[in-house]
RNA sequence: GCGCCUGUAGCUCAGUUAGGAUAGAGCAGCAGCCUCCUAAAUCCUUUUUGGAGUUAGCUGAAGGUCGGGGGUUCGAAUCCUCUCAGGCGCGCCA
């Protein structure tokens, strides 16, 4: 509705208004727009009330406004509903066009996925599909931490007590089978401290490229990731480009040479060779990117993985999808590649995410084995939902139960993932993540669900209605609602929110509930019918559209 | 110690980037309604204006020092400042 805007912009210029800040008022018998009157005071030297109370008086109706009305200081400004539906449009605007870099969920492969790559998988899919809805061209990349001392831990403990099984043999998941070494390296180094030695060697032959290590390594880094491909086809992940650790680590050092050739700012070394950047007046400190011996650190390889993406892809923007524990990692990052001239903060974005812990608020720990897997919890999901739909439709068979199941169950978890704020730590309860009731999945599900029903009962598929007049507060509201639904999603898009979704699609709902409760539409007469058909189709639409975006499908009948 | 994040109803959260009209939802609990579309799931009883009872939906009532103090402003949950509480981070680890 960006041309009744304008439109109201333009008839208070004409009344000497130079600054026009719309509001939304809280509800619709204060109208559509409103415009409060506060700040002109001081200049006209009057009463916020009585300007107005005048200008009210000064502004006549026309086709687009119906009735200006005057209220304490506020003036409220009413559409006219017949050019509000005509000029209504469900479309979503595509004007952004950037090119924009996903990177996630990059795991450290020597455990298999759990609660926590969870919520970043949800969050990096969504996110994803928002960012294209909007116009943008999103590529996917991921990042596998897949060398370092936890895949040793791993590696050492199968090479101590592995006896030669395999997850075949032990018929398990082949990355749960590995990350059980890893847990076991916890244990047994309670009765012998000698394994964090044995650790330390192995990642030195690693890193020499010993043939029996790599070998070892490989073997486990095959069934990880067999393991993770079950995983990420559950969770509806794909990636357009894989980048492994293993292949970078060591690389960078020239980039860092060369901006200590050039003097660059910060950058400077010790009396050893060591190499670091000195951000202090970044309040970041002092950071090192190379040892006296030569080699890299982390920050290094992060550094040259920047410049490898800028050379093949020449992104307009770069997300990283991580937990907020690294804030200052890529704090540190962003403002090197910066210096380094890559671009900084602008161009760079670290998707922050806030920690899952358990329901008691304390954390789950996969080196003890104490948290949910990726796979249990959808499994845990899906069964309960299984359980629901027979309770409620004896009478389906279970290929349609498993069907309907897994779409309902994967609902309420990724809704319930991304509904809250993606910084807010979650104390993760489980009952929560199965309950269907409330602010879940499954009750926008449901509702879309009510929608086609009604549908298959008359037998219709789609109805435009001739007229617009005469329709009731709640309808009305609820069709502003979802011409407010392009705004949302490119919002959600910029200030990368698929809680923002989320949240829209709990209160449409909502409004739809409360109408669907107190409307009648079957059995209307022909013109109210054809009306309330037409909206809870446009209704229907948007929900499946929004669901869409969080990576939710919807099911026909529930 | 320094830096960042969080603090809103008993619980979980929205609203803070861009200050506006009485601070909004959900859960739990209370009182009702309703039953994926126009009629009441299901069970019991059956000479019925009977009883029990389910709930992915709805309504209402109830629930608040927006952590606290101070400031800016016509106006503050929102901005500034001080402060309290909790979390995270601060390695020539990854």
């Amino acid at each position: 509705m960006e041309f009744v805007k304008n439109h109201i912009i333009e008839i208070l210029g004409k009344l000497g208004v130079s600054k026009v800040d719309l509001e939304i008022p809280p509800s619709l018998d204060m109208g559509d727009y409103a415009f409060a009157c506060f700040p002109l005071a001081k200049e006209l030297k009057k009463a916020p009330n009585s300007i107005a109370e005048e200008f009210s008086k000064k502004i006549s109706s026309d086709d687009i406004i119906e009735r200006i009305e005057c209220k304490g200081a506020y003036l409220n400004f009413y559409i006219n509903r017949d050019y509000f539906f005509n000029n209504f449009s469900l479309d979503i605007n595509k004007s952004q066009k950037q090119k924009i870099l996903v990177e996630y969920p990059s795991p450290n492969t020597n455990k298999s996925l759990h609660v926590g790559h969870v919520r970043n998988m949800l969050l990096g899919n969504s996110l994803s599909r928002i960012l294209k809805a909007a116009g943008n061209q999103v590529i996917k990349t991921n990042l596998n931490n897949d060398r370092g001392i936890a895949i040793c831990k791993a590696m050492v403990t199968y090479k101590l007590f592995g006896d030669g099984k395999t997850p075949t043999s032990e018929g398990m998941k082949p990355d749960k089978f590995a990350e059980n070494f890893y847990v076991l390296f916890g244990e047994k180094l309670k009765e012998d401290p000698n394994l964090d030695n044995l650790a330390q060697d192995m990642l030195l032959k690693w890193e020499q490229g010993d043939k029996e290590t790599i070998e070892l390594w490989e073997l486990f880094l095959g069934w990880v990731f067999k393991g993770y491909e079950e995983t990420y086809k559950n969770y509806n992940f794909s990636t357009d480009i894989t980048y492994s650790e293993s292949k970078i680590y060591d690389k960078g050092k020239d980039i860092v040479l060369e901006a200590l050739d050039k003097n660059i700012e910060g950058f400077d070394k010790e009396d050893d060779g060591a190499v670091f950047v000195d951000l202090e007046n970044k309040k970041l400190g002092k950071k090192f990117l190379l040892r006296g011996d030569g080699t890299t650190l982390y920050m290094t390889q992060d550094i040259y993985l920047a410049k490898l993406k800028e050379e093949k892809f020449n992104p307009d923007k770069l997300v990283f999808i991580v937990g907020s524990e690294q804030k200052y990692h890529f704090d540190v990052l962003f403002e090197l590649l910066h210096r380094l001239g890559f671009g900084g903060v602008e161009k760079n974005y670290h998707f922050a995410y806030g920690y899952v812990y358990n329901k008691d608020g304390k954390k789950f720990s996969s080196r003890t084995g104490n948290t949910f897997g990726a796979d249990e919890l959808l499994e845990m999901v899906t069964e309960k939902s299984v359980q629901v739909l027979k309770e409620k439709h004896p009478e389906l068979n279970d290929d349609e139960i498993e069907k309907r199941s897994r779409i309902i169950g994967y609902g309420a978890l990724v809704f319930g993932f991304l509904k809250v704020n993606p910084l807010t730590d979650i104390n993760f309860d489980i009952d929560s993540a199965l309950s269907f009731e409330g602010e879940t999945g499954p009750y926008i599900q449901y509702a879309y669900a009510r929608i086609k029903s009604i549908f298959r009962k008359v037998g219709i598929e789609k109805i435009e209605p001739k007229s617009f007049s005469n329709i009731s507060d709640k309808e009305y509201n609820i069709a502003k609602k979802i011409s407010l639904f392009s705004d949302i999603v490119n919002d959600a898009s910029l200030n990368f929110r698929p809680s923002s979704i989320a949240r829209y699609l709990i209160e449409l709902v909502q409004m739809f509930g409360s109408f669907y409760n107190d409307h009648k539409i079957i059995g209307e007469e022909k013109d109210i019918f054809e009306k309330r058909m037409y909206l809870i189709g446009l209704v229907a639409e948007t929900i499946k559209q929004g669901l869409n975006l969080l990576d939710i499908e919807v099911v026909e009948e529930m």
